[in-house]
DNA sequence: AATAACAACCTATCATACAGGTTTTGAGGG
DNA sequence: CCCTCAAAACCTGTATGATAGGTTGTTATT
């Protein structure tokens, strides 16, 4: 098998590369939705005439893309939307100091000053309620940093669902990961339970602009918020 | 081989997973650079008891998402930073009709306004250059659309480069594909000569300002530029 | 008609083989 | 002693075949 050759217009981008372009193509031009089944791998094979390996790992990168779901016995299929590349991206720049903590926090705040604002002006009754929700468990489990954490983590992303753009979410949930590793860090500066409480107050500050549904107000609370983060993370000595 | 069984903690994230985490695990530990290279695939089989094949998957998936480098004879190295990964996820969105044009317009905005505002203050003579040339290339090629596009993508990427912020980069570097599917729609509702031209005017005013060290300004003429293009894009019927 | 065993299909992983690249090494010549 | 260059060692790219185990639809039994 493979004797014949491509179209020799390209020298060699390698044949997983090009498996993944088919297989991409494939969900465009059949027009796929999330949920919808592709092609067998066997099936695959056959229709680009190259080996049951390579196109494995074509499916096996997306996968790992989060762009199709995969699962013994039954065949992939078109995933939704989800987070799990851009993250690895984002972390992949921090581990390999291509990127910075703090130009991290530039961007989410560029990005949240903006969700904030959206949220405040498109939210659901529910919306805001999980919003405000968030920054309630945030005060009740006030001695657990751990829960805080998470707690402004989930807040941080029902704003950036409020926005009803996927996309911002998209970016903000990328950045988690980033938080994850650093929030203790910006936590153990506000060392009295006033700071932390006013840092708590905070939250609940913006849950109440968007709540009003007032969007310069949220704004400028978001930038506060974000402020205060920065600098308690340029006091800790993180670059 | 294989009898060996990984602590039974978690059940079955796959084998594959669990590789690529060993992988990026390997790159903090032992913080590698970009160029850096990695073990080789055998070493890798014979360190976590598996077989070639799941390895090679672990290694293709982060090639796919471009973080770190594959070539034939040579061991992977670490990779720069790549919005490969990022792009593909957004054209994901795309073409499943998860987000839509105008949504990533709208962040492209949001992110824009800020990279314009950063360019003003941080730009360095170098960069100010490079962005007045893109605009100026966008004009001397005005009658060739496909140009104009080409110089108007690497005017607002360099726009983020100058921002020296390389998440706003990456981002913005990721939009590129959804702008190269659009641009096109945009430019064709400006039918007259004066209208198209008033667009690259418009770029123009941006690298002014830019030039000038004027984030305001800069922010204002970013805002007009991207209003006009939302605009035509929805005139176009674009949802 | 409900259900349980089964067949067909599919993915997950392993082992092996061979065809090119790339790097290392070492022998021979200057 | 150093340079050169070709063989050797190592590495990735791709193909093939085999087995285990999950999923689903079908059929035979009750």
């Amino acid at each position: 098998m493979q004797e014949q050759t491509d179209p020799p217009g390209e020298p060699n981008p390698g044949l997983v590369s090009t498996a993944i372009q088919a297989i991409t193509q494939h969900i465009r031009s059949e027009g796929l939705a999330p949920g919808d089944p592709l092609p067998s791998e066997a099936a695959m094979t056959r229709q680009l005439n190259v080996s049951r390996t390579v196109v494995r790992e074509a499916f096996r990168s997306l996968s790992a893309m989060r762009l199709i779901d995969m699962s013994a016995g039954r065949r992939a299929t078109v995933a939704k939307l989800d987070t799990g590349a851009m993250s690895m991206v984002i972390e992949h720049g921090i581990t390999t100091q291509q990127i910075s903590v703090q130009q991290v926090y530039d961007v989410r705040r560029t990005i949240e000053m903006r969700t904030v604002a959206l949220a405040a002006l498109r939210r659901t009754d529910q919306e805001a309620a999980a919003i405000a929700q968030s920054a309630r468990q945030m005060r009740e489990n006030f001695r657990n940093p751990e829960a805080v954490m998470e707690h402004d983590i989930a807040f941080h992303e029902a704003i950036a669902a409020a926005s009803h753009n996927p996309v911002f979410s998209l970016i903000v949930t990328a950045f988690s990961g980033v938080t994850r590793r650093t929030w203790v860090i910006g936590w153990r500066t506000r060392s009295s339970d006033e700071a932390q409480l006013k840092m708590i107050k905070g939250h609940e500050d913006i849950a109440d602009a968007i709540l009003k549904g007032d969007p310069r107000l949220a704004a400028e609370h978001m930038a506060e918020h974000f402020d205060k983060s920065v600098k308690a993370l340029i006091d800790a000595g993180i670059a």
